[in-house]
RNA sequence: UGGGUAGUCGCCAAGCGGUAAGGCACUGGACUUUGACUCCUGUAUGCGAAGGUUCGAAUCCUUCCUACCCAGCCA
């Protein structure tokens, strides 16, 4: 066995747990239900499963938690594989079904019956809140409590063959009415539900709660730790109660809990999330604004910077809110070596230079630092376009861009002076007329003067039309439970439908690059959804940094 | 007011009785044909608070304070 360097406290008690146990195979699961898309959240929950299993070389599953009909459906089992297939996470041949372990779940029920440490109680929802007690007074029994295991057998199957009706009869464990802990006052873990099950159909009307059939699951794949978001941890008692009252052999699952993880300027839970797709505001599960993997995925962040990101988190014991600039600093991290650098402008303005009548083409970098990125030549014509904000006619000191009488340069290309501003009617800028000094040719090891800065640009000859999106925090502040889709910043997406941007990109998108760097601007990643043949939709990944 | 869990820099987070790692963000600077990248630089005499034990405490003890979770026939 190699040097135990512990990841963190879960990675602690896995191991220590591995050598008090003598545990030979470490079995981990994640365990969604589905009734929703993966999400940020979920990466970070499967990176620390999958994380254990794979540090111990033990295994992981993937095991779909479909214990309630209500909910549930197979668009959610579909998504959730496509996703964990995009995270590359492996989880085996198959996934896992909750739903696949009915009779055995069915059968360790009766078991308990028989055990008499289960009963099937007639108390209604409203009775038994009642009976509950309350989180400083202990509740009381029920009156069903004493039925002999017969009886119970006898009105538990009749609940099986569908002679009770939804709310009528649960079946519940017998534990202490008077635990300090709600979750031990006789919980129900068996009721009757008569929707159609996506899978199961109606071959059952009955089905195990969560705190029944959770332990079993994962006894049943030989889990050997559970490990789960930190809510349930009054429920481990519960867990634990039925693995032992099952009399269960061999190694049996433990759970261990782990705090869950916000961002800032996001929502992760399914409720919220479910809620901003059905306002209508956002543009379904995948808006790149959506910390959904599929809104990630669109959005253009990769998986690398997803593990990257919530590796670097660790696994915090109390949930935390981490800030989203750290996602995006993995981002840029994983980014900046992997992509090529290409110019775009989002607010095209026309500049003319007046001493060019020859079109000279010149050599650009693909990459600021890898020069394995290659090189391509750009042509430098008399008329281009430079990003509407790298003008102002009257800067204040700090402005390191073009202005009146002023000379930047044009990257990889030539130093150039402005000497004319034209308006329109409405005093508005649409044209600068400017000079390029010959002597300034980039690479040619001119330093007679410096340049105000350094601006990107294009040549018109050279572009093709694109629509760029930007996105800014969904929220930006906190949002507070029924102030949800009033919350929403309604600037988080801004569209820039005239942008240009050099036409060479579409020869490497054909090449099957879809992520660029547009100098100055951020990292970009072609629209799949939006993009056609005509149209090239783009959407920001995440801007520079900048600290102007 | 019952039970549970947790409190270390603005945000994450190491630390497990020997004198406060690291990352993000932020500062200042160097470099720069991306105001990017990179590289330096600074940032808790302090670990929720107060006591105590100890040669020595973020780490042990006591009390207190704060936050979060639990009263679904959801997961």
């Amino acid at each position: 066995m190699s040097e135990n360097v512990a990841l963190n406290f879960v990675d602690r008690l896995v191991y220590e747990d591995k050598e008090n146990r003598n545990i030979d195979k470490v079995v981990t699961r994640f365990p969604p239900e589905p009734n929703g898309y993966l999400h940020i959240g979920s990466a970070y929950a499967i990176n620390i499963s999958y994380g254990i299993a794979k540090k111990y070389g033990g295994q992981f599953n993937l095991r779909f938690d479909d214990t309630n009909p209500m909910k549930e459906d197979m668009e959610y089992v579909h998504a959730i594989i496509e996703d964990m297939a995009w995270l590359g996470c492996d989880y085996g041949k198959e996934p896992f079904f909750g739903s696949d372990y009915s009779k055995q779940i069915f059968d360790y029920a009766t078991f308990l019956i028989r055990q008499g440490k289960a009963y099937v109680c007639d108390l209604t929802m409203e009775e038994m809140r009642t009976y509950r007690g309350t989180l400083t007074e202990s509740g009381k029994n029920s009156p069903y409590r004493d039925r002999s295991p017969e009886e119970n057998l006898k009105l538990f199957e009749d609940m099986r063959l569908g002679l009770v009706d939804e709310g009528v009869r649960v079946l519940r464990a017998k534990i202490d009415m008077e635990s300090p802990n709600l979750i031990l006052r006789d919980p129900v873990i068996y009721r009757v539900l008569k929707e159609k099950h996506y899978r199961t159909g109606s071959e059952w009307c009955i089905y195990p709660m969560y705190d029944f059939a959770h332990p079993i699951q994962d006894y049943i794949e030989g889990v050997t730790h559970s490990l789960c978001s930190n809510e349930f941890i009054n429920h481990r008692p519960l867990y634990d109660w039925v693995l032992d009252a099952l009399d269960l052999k061999g190694v049996l699952p433990r759970q261990i809990e782990f705090g869950r993880l916000n961002l800032t300027g996001v929502v992760t839970s399914k409720r919220y999330l479910k809620q901003l797709v059905d306002s209508g505001i956002l543009d379904g599960w995948d808006d790149p604004r959506l910390p959904t993997i599929k809104g990630l995925r669109r959005r253009g962040v990769t998986k690398e910077a997803i593990f990257d990101f919530v590796n670097e988190i660790g696994v915090p014991k109390t949930s935390t809110t981490v800030d989203y600039k750290m996602l995006e600093h993995f981002v840029r991290q994983d980014l900046k070596e992997k992509v090529m650098c290409l110019m775009m402008v989002q607010s095209p303005l026309k500049v003319v230079i007046t001493n060019l009548e020859e079109t000279e083409y010149v050599d650009v970098d693909n990459h600021f630092s890898n020069p394995e990125f290659g090189s391509r030549k750009l042509p430098f014509t008399k008329e281009l376009y430079i990003e509407r904000e790298d003008f102002c006619e009257q800067p204040s000191k700090k402005f390191k861009r073009l202005s009146p009488g002023e000379e930047v340069r044009l990257r990889s290309a030539y130093f150039i002076k402005c000497n004319e501003v034209i308006k329109d009617d409405q005093g508005e800028v649409v044209e600068l007329r400017c000079t390029y000094d010959p002597a300034t040719k980039s690479g040619s090891g001119f330093n007679e003067r410096k340049p105000k800065g350094t601006i990107h640009w294009l040549s018109a000859s050279d572009v093709t039309k694109c629509t760029v999106r930007l996105y800014e925090d969904l929220f930006l502040e906190e949002p507070s439970d029924d102030q949800l889709v009033e919350s929403i910043n309604m600037n988080s997406k801004k569209v820039y439908e005239d942008a240009l941007v050099e036409r060479s990109i579409l020869k490497f998108i054909d090449q099957g690059e879809k992520r660029f760097q547009f100098i100055r601007n951020g990292y970009y990643v072609v629209d799949k959804e939006l993009t056609t043949k005509e149209l090239l939709v783009m959407n920001q990944i995440v801007s520079l940094k900048s600290n102007f």
